[in-house]
DNA sequence: CTGAAAGCGCTTACAG
DNA sequence: CTGAAAGCGCTTACAG
């Protein structure tokens, strides 16, 4: 097709240079007219814009991250992927950067820090236009790297006020709080937590937990469940039965997340336990299936779509260079009252 | 650091061309001795590494990408990152890949064929070293780019022969066959097939179903309950209430996936239809929870995580020119009798 | 507002 | 088995 190539390692796509040459401008006024950057005459935009159309030229994302300090790919962080919460903020996240002219690198860390920062080094020499990553709970070492490399990064779940921290979550905390206070509301006494996996917003939501109880004097440490196991359904079933056994008894049950507490309703029912009658369960983050229960299950929704979008679109400004509104955006929670309270 | 550099625009990284120097040999010398391309002499390569090591190098992927034809990404994809199955899949997959020094570019087509042609675009323009792509259903256009792009690509969930296509996965029809004939076995005649979403696989499912109920002379159209809305635990719940309520009466029930059973078992406790007594109900995939469902759900095991280990493990030896065994591999699948019929 | 030159850090293709 | 040259397709930094 192109001719003027001499040996031969031409890849036959359609570069840059023959933009140029079609559009009867430089290459580099080609490059400038297509990212915006500095003001070119509108005329030649314009000419640059129609070789574009004609020759159905696609920028090189390679050549791109090579000759510039970075491309156009986005680094995300998730604890797991088997967890729908994070599948949701993906999925939200992606949508909102595939838009933007973005590709999405997804790493998965399970919960370990040093496979974080492992994932991370091989994400960064990508050259990475952003990332967005989860919470604020990382080694030393990764903190540094993601400072060191200059990339924009929006945290995602948590938010924070720190200057020049970018982050779009929700207070875990208090959402623990608004659920401890309703149980308290139904008149329950006995209230314990029950946790897997202790990941920093489980805690999180054990310290909100912790505030109410102690603030009503009704505060034990016996009430506290903590399992360092991966959170699952099946787990939830096994610390039921562990919990209802106890003595005194307990009359209200709060599952740091959905699945847990959507195991200990099945358990209930192969025990013949009722619920809400004798023990009320609650759960956290509104899960698929919560509301499809026997009786449906009383949880806290965390708006991760939303969340998703948010940190995405903060972040494509972030990249752009373009004005970011706050920095720290919360976007609330809610009270989800259904049968199991 | 380094000062052989003219102007300044320096990344500050050590390059390949400082390990050439180091190790006293020329640049080509130590792309080849680090690649294993050509033989190399023992002594030279041995001098590369200990240079490599001592500078801690690490090649820059953008510069590879656009030197060679490709890179060393990985593109996979998947329709939904919200049904477990494919998160299971991808796992395996990321983790083998990772191993093997490859980075991951996961690509969510949420069933769409356009959508799938898009994102394929996409990353094709990042030369992936190779892909990883869900079944054999897609636009021509799609297949058309995918061959075209000579790109090594690796075909999961379904199996096929075809002269040089590549594939691991499992007979959905044999599957579904093994299940109808279960619940044949187990007495029942009036078996209905429940499905959502229909996609490819689904329909293979389907297939089994109704080869199995033929030759029985036992099926009937009127058994057959599709349903093109996505596949969920809600879903399964409308869908036991309207099957349940046909006459002549079902006495079973084969969903083609276990979300949709899950609601089924939840909604036959909610309105009180006794299981297995009343209806036998079936699911596929046994995906999380099923075990613990009342009564636990009778389901076919899908080998998700061999599959993608074994479908990324056949992809590197492509990636690298090393044969690769056969290029069909039928991970089988597992029929999971559990209380349910 | 526009451009010629140099360079990003690798690998290909050709020689020897 | 090893290397000098050229090039992959862009952008930076410097001029004007």
């Amino acid at each position: 097709m192109s001719s003027k190539r001499s040996r031969s390692r031409a890849t036959g796509r359609v570069t840059l240079a023959d933009v140029a040459q079609a559009a009867n401008v430089s290459p580099i006024t080609v490059s400038r007219a297509l990212r915006g950057e500095r003001a070119v005459d509108p005329e030649l935009v314009a000419r640059v814009q129609a070789a574009v159309q004609r020759l159905g030229y696609v920028p090189d994302p390679a050549a791109r991250a090579l000759a510039s300090r970075h491309g156009t790919q986005v680094a995300l962080l998730v604890p797991l992927l088997s967890n729908a919460l994070f599948v949701d903020l993906v999925e939200a996240a992606q949508r909102t950067l595939t838009r933007a002219g973005y590709q999405t690198l997804i790493g998965v860390t399970h919960y370990d820090p040093a496979e974080e920062e492992q994932i991370l080094r091989g994400q960064l020499l990508h050259r990475p236009a952003g990332m967005l990553v989860t919470g604020f709970d990382r080694s030393d070492t990764t903190r540094a790297l993601i400072a060191g490399s200059g990339v924009p990064c929006v945290h995602v779940m948590e938010t924070t006020v720190a200057e020049g921290v970018y982050s779009v979550g929700l207070s875990q905390e208090q959402a623990s709080m608004a659920m401890t206070r309703h149980l308290l509301e139904r008149g329950r006494r006995r209230i314990a937590f029950a946790a897997a996996q202790l990941d920093p917003r489980t805690l999180q939501r054990l310290e909100g937990w912790r505030k109410v109880m102690r603030a009503q004097g009704l505060y034990a440490p016996t009430l506290e469940w903590l399992n360092p196991a991966p959170s699952s359904i099946g787990l939830g079933g096994v610390l039921f039965e562990q919990i209802i056994g106890q003595t005194p008894p307990v009359d209200a049950i709060f599952f740091c997340n959905d699945d847990l507490a959507q195991g200990a309703l099945l358990a209930a029912l192969r025990l013949g336990v009722r619920v809400p009658e004798r023990v009320a369960v609650a759960g956290f983050n509104d899960l698929t299936g919560s509301d499809q229960m026997l009786p449906p299950l009383t949880t806290i929704r965390t708006p991760r779509a939303e969340m998703g979008a948010a940190a995405a679109e903060m972040l494509v400004n972030l990249m752009r260079g373009a004005p970011v509104g706050q920095a720290s955006i919360d976007v609330g929670f809610e009270l989800v009252v259904r049968g199991s309270t």
